[in-house]
RNA sequence: GCACUUGUAGCUCAAUUGGAUAGAGCACCUGACUACGGAUCAGGAGGUUAGGGGUUCGACUCCCUUCAAGUGCACCA
């Protein structure tokens, strides 16, 4: 749309001898009520007209019909100029852009960016807020590398510290030898048990302690288990042989079933991190701020910034004993990140209890002068809540990941069968099916809602498979492959000359593709995309109930439906994608 | 208490970043031709955009204020 860009520039200059730039002109898609297809915002043109709005736009208007050939015909309303393009344009567009496989394909753009998410702890199997991290991420990670960006996607693990040293301790005490083979359990499940048991058998002994006269928080800190897991971790630290060993056994548990899950997910990484590699990390960095300024140390030799004149607090960044806390660590990780890949921006994939954080952090890195430090984003997304409250560990309220991925397959099944969908398919083409209508239904119901928000995560709405969802995408596009099995395209070139409103809608509809993507990956938003596919579902089954394809009349005719019907799986399916939503042939 | 985020139809979400009469889905009601897939399509009903003030040609959007919800405010990560 930019030739109309340019036109208008021209308009308002011819007119009224002013320069104005195109990117100041606001265009956007016409109102369904009004004719046309493209409007011309031109309220702020009265400025240098001096003339009503109608009057303006008006003239504009007409300059534009004798300047562009594509302008057919306008009207205003208001300040608005609604544009008809002729319909030989849009036939144009749907030969010469859409159809042509480097439609919406951006050429590299020279940019490195890395995208971390899912960073889970080893302590424990993924829930459900876990897969709004993992989706969010590698969906944003799709979009970018769309939008021309080198992307690695990299999964900062946290191994160490007293959570896992729970686990091992209770696994030691009451493990009886268990493994993932032994019980058959998942190996990330069978240690987030032991995780559960440190937690009940800890519980029970300040219980004893506070029967026996204590406070509370002396009996937390007194009750011989986390005396004994403090203990490990310092053995941990001190590389204790038979420590380490365990630990490293009952994370490679667990290492397997997150790659089982991860798997289910469709979600990969580049590169991982591990924190035991890490958090050592950053002290460096605290002496180089310090030399510059940007740091200062107290009397009792922790070190500091102070951040008020940001309208942050004083944050300490090494504690008076020389170790290190998590900002510094972050820091050294942001460092050892950049000097491993030199990128230009870096995403971090991390819930919104942490905004605080990563304000701190960014603005450290910033003051230090670090390279890449303008390129940080922390991508902050909201919680997720069930229609009973919050998830709770301790109420057994958590979803899990794998169950529920296991409950979307099931109900995929049962809807399928029950419609009689699955004649004729063999049995793995079934289970992929049923994985694949599954996890359309689970992702695009988590990814759907813009990141910042809290998402309400309702287990009936989300199995829904009927009207905003990911089925009915994923129907759409099997509807148009079933339809495209019928018939082939025998002559690519044969066009039309006329469009019915439908077709025109379809194609204005799939051309806002390139700038859609454009938007998402500008706006860090799988939503963007989301909300985008399920418009062109929509029209394109409006398309497809109005316009009769393979019964047209005009051989003709069906040859441009069958084209149009051919772009608009692809824009589908390429949108999906960048969801990590899959769509099948037949469902 | 302070800071940040959010508040839109009964419910779940949109709204081209300041543009037209605020749009979809679910649920509810009504309809769809011997036809390409009815997981579809068309129609109805449903709104003081939490409340109040302001900025301007124009405000769900920006500013102020009140209210409500969430999160954060450790020499934890």
């Amino acid at each position: 749309m930019n030739f109309i860009l340019d036109a208008t520039v021209k308009a308002v200059k011819h007119l009224y001898d002013i320069d104005i730039a195109a990117a100041d002109i606001n265009l956007q898609e016409t109102r369904k009520e009004f004719e046309g297809q493209v409007t011309v915002v031109t309220f702020p043109f009265t400025k240098f007209s001096k003339k009503s709005p109608e009057q303006t736009g008006t003239e504009v208007g007409e300059f534009l019909k004798n300047e562009l050939s594509e302008v057919s015909g306008f009207n205003v309303v208001k300040g608005f100029l609604n544009l008809s393009i002729a319909d030989e344009y849009w036939i144009n567009q749907l030969y010469n852009e859409i159809l042509p496989d480097t439609f919406a394909v951006v050429p590299a753009n020279g940019q490195k960016v890395m995208v971390e998410y899912s960073s889970p702890n080893t302590n424990k199997p993924l829930h459900l807020g876990h897969v709004r991290n993992n989706l969010l991420g590698f969906s944003i990670s799709e979009i970018l590398g769309a939008a021309g960006y080198e992307v690695i996607k990299a999964n900062l693990v946290n191994d160490r510290g007293i959570h896992i040293c729970k686990s091992m301790l209770a696994w030691q005490k009451f493990g009886n030898g268990e493994t993932p083979e032994s019980t058959r359990l998942k190996g990330d499940h069978l240690v987030g048990k032991y995780y559960v048991i440190f937690d009940q058998e800890y519980k029970a002994q300040i219980k004893e302690l506070k029967d026996e006269g204590q406070t509370e928080e002396e009996a937390k800190k007194n009750a011989p288990l986390i005396k004994e897991a403090q203990e490990m971790l310092q053995q941990w630290e001190a590389g204790n042989e038979e420590v380490i060993s365990l630990w490293k056994t009952m994370n490679n548990w667990v290492y397997g079933g997150f790659a089982e899950t991860y798997r289910k997910l469709g979600v990969t990484f580049d590169k991982f991190y591990y924190e035991s590699d890490t958090y050592l990390l950053g002290k460096d960095i605290v002496d180089e701020g310090l030399a510059k300024g940007v740091f200062f140390r107290k009397d009792d030799g922790s070190v500091w910034i102070d951040l008020t004149s940001e309208g942050l607090d004083e944050k300490l960044v090494l504690r008076s004993d020389g170790t290190s806390v998590y900002m510094t660590q972050d820091m050294g990780t942001a460092q050892l990140k950049y000097n491993d890949f030199h990128m230009d921006k870096s995403i971090y994939v991390v819930g919104n209890e942490q905004d605080y954080h990563f304000k701190v952090l960014f603005t450290i890195l910033k003051k230090l002068g670090k390279d890449g430090a303008d390129g940080l984003f922390h991508l902050s997304y909201g919680m997720v809540d069930l229609p009973t409250g919050k998830m709770k560990s301790r109420e057994g309220t958590v979803v899990d990941a794998d169950d529920l991925i296991e409950k979307m397959e099931q109900t995929a099944k049962e809807q399928t069968e029950a419609m009689g969908k699955v004649d004729g398919f063999g049995e793995d083409e079934k289970q992929q099916l049923y994985h694949t209508i599954g996890m359309g239904a689970l992702k695009y119901f988590l990814l759907k809602v813009d990141p910042k928000k809290r998402l309400l995560f309702n287990p009936e709405e989300s199995v829904d498979f009927q009207g905003h969802t990911g089925p009915f995408i994923q129907y759409t596009h099997a509807r148009i492959r079933s339809v495209l099995s019928r018939a082939k395209i025998t002559n690519a070139d044969v066009t039309v000359s006329q469009l019915a409103p439908e077709e025109r809608d379809l194609i204005v509809s799939l051309t806002q593709f390139p700038e859609i993507i454009k938007a998402a990956a500008d706006g860090y938003s799988p939503a963007v995309i989301a909300n985008y596919v399920y418009e062109v579902a929509k029209i394109y089954n409006k398309f497809y109930h109005e316009c009769s394809i393979l019964q047209a009349d005009d051989e003709n005719v069906k040859e441009f439906r069958l084209q149009l019907s051919a772009a608009s799986g692809k824009v589908i399916n390429k949108g999906m994608k960048l969801l990590g939503i899959d769509v099948p042939e037949r469902m």
